[in-house]
DNA sequence: AAGACGTCCTGCGTGC
DNA sequence: TGCACGCAGGACGTCT
């Protein structure tokens, strides 16, 4: 994804070869790239005289004083190219015909942007009107000013261009863990020190990312010839469920308004989050009870499923999802008969289900991000947790025990639901954080769940 | 007013 | 092997 480093790449590139240049003709392959009125046409037969970038706007202007904005978005590129493409790719936007070569923009899902404008006043009109200061030019008063009163979380006022421009979410990341500050920490929270320290790491991360030429990220590159390697000093986009290469802790990722959000629990001061997981009996709730009194604030699966249904939106919700299921409203009779006669359903239902706890359950780490929580989850590999939470604790019991536990808790139906459970592979088994085994004996339990609390709180040190 | 959600779009990963 | 499905993601618009 093309932030200011990338687009400070394409500004220097272009520069080299497009400055000087004449525009002689263009094709416009995809109409809705265009946001004024006036089109490519006000280009032909001007000059490229200057380019430049303001947050992660690039700017071409022309002779004239006509001027193009252009925001690459997800995935703009621009190359030139000295000869013609015969073969058009389908995600080319546009392509300006130039005296000498072509400048070809490509933009695979057609989310980028292109503004033209006559006249030198386009830097007081919206888009460049709305754009903030980048991190190089940003004054720390007023940056601080914005801050202090911004009740988000830091890495949204981050990536608030109007605020401070030119970063998206992989270098908001990274500059979050350079400063050693949570993403989810209130703007409001924040001392003039760390406002300082955001807008310093900004400058170094940058400035190092465009000596490398920005970072060449999945299908983005910045020209056609070189790709940048700043990708390579990455330390937590993309590491989620990877050792920090500062202290080794396993990095962690959040979804913060719909931004996957990466983070070094221990660098970035979080609290120790620990799914606990295991088969139906084996007494997963007993090793929770352990660590809420040693402080742990625990979030319990099956108890918040509960709670959902007796939740009305959630019903009306579910209703209108699978509304041909449950045509006379939702009935928990119906459901069951479902399930069990129709596996296409029963995946599509219970993913929606685990879809919607995997929600509460990141909505409520980020809420409680510097406390410790222990999770009780019984179908932690179901609903896709891992990379939410790295550190899984297995608890496991003979078969025999665990059925003799059911017949004592009152279960319904125990063969069946021992029946429906799935082994575990060996890989989930090595990967766990900690097994317990839990035979039954309380003390020997105690102790065992006492020595990893004290490991825990030994390994954040 | 601020926050949640929808919109644009396509390639790709997942899971049967 | 292929198909259907759903997600990611920057910025802005809309709704509450």
């Amino acid at each position: 994804m093309p932030e200011l480093p990338e687009v400070e790449t394409v500004k220097n590139t272009l520069i080299k070869d497009v400055l000087g240049k004449r525009i002689t003709g263009f094709s416009l392959l995809y109409k809705r790239i265009m946001q004024t009125e006036l089109g490519l046409e006000e280009t032909v037969n001007k000059t490229i005289i200057d380019i430049k970038r303001h947050g992660k706007f690039l700017i071409i202007n022309l002779e004239d004083n006509v001027n193009m904005v252009l925001h690459l978005r997800m995935e703009g590129k621009i190359f030139y190219f000295k000869e013609e493409i015969k073969e058009l790719p389908k995600s080319t936007s546009f392509v300006l015909n130039l005296d000498q070569g072509y400048l070809y923009f490509f933009d695979t899902r057609k989310f980028a942007v292109c503004y033209v404008f006559k006249g030198d006043d386009y830097f007081s009109l919206p888009p460049l009107s709305l754009v903030g200061p980048d991190p190089f030019l940003a004054k720390k008063e007023d940056i601080y000013n914005s801050y202090k009163k911004d009740k988000r979380p830091v890495k949204e006022i981050l990536m608030d261009q109007h605020i401070m421009s030119g970063i998206g979410n992989i270098y908001a990341d990274e500059i979050l863990f350079s400063c050693a500050l949570s993403p989810f920490i209130l703007g409001t929270n924040l001392e003039e020190k760390d406002v300082e320290n955001i807008i310093l790491s900004a400058q170094k991360i940058l400035r190092k990312s465009i000596e490398l030429g920005g970072s060449t990220v999945k299908s983005y590159q910045s020209s056609a010839n070189h790709s940048g390697s700043f990708q390579d000093e990455l330390k937590v986009y993309g590491r989620a469920g990877e050792k920090c290469f500062n202290c080794s802790s396993l990095i962690e990722k959040r979804s913060l308004s719909g931004r996957g959000t990466s983070f070094c629990p221990k660098c970035q001061k979080h609290g120790n989050v620990i799914a606990l997981t295991g088969s139906i009996g084996s007494g997963k709730s007993s090793v929770a009870q352990i660590f809420v009194n040693h402080g742990y604030l625990l979030y319990d699966c099956d108890k918040k499923v509960k709670e959902f249904y007796q939740d009305k939106k959630f019903i009306s919700e579910i209703e209108k999802k699978f509304k041909d299921v449950f045509k006379g409203g939702f009935n928990k009779d119906v459901l069951l008969s479902k399930m069990t006669s129709s596996p296409s359903f029963r995946r599509k239902y219970e993913n929606y289900i685990f879809h919607y706890i995997k929600e509460d359950i990141n909505s409520y780490l980020i809420e409680n991000y510097s406390k410790n929580i222990i999770v009780e989850v019984p179908r932690f590999f179901d609903a896709n947790l891992k990379l939410m939470i790295p550190r899984y604790i297995l608890v496991r019991a003979d078969k025999k025990i665990r059925y003799n536990r059911l017949i004592k808790r009152g279960q319904k139906n125990i063969d069946e639901m021992l029946k429906l459970e799935k082994d575990l592979d060996k890989k989930k088994i090595e990967q766990a954080f900690f097994i317990i085994d839990n035979d039954g004996d309380k003390i020997n339990l105690e102790n065992k769940v006492k020595e990893i609390i004290s490991y825990i709180e030994e390994e954040k040190k």
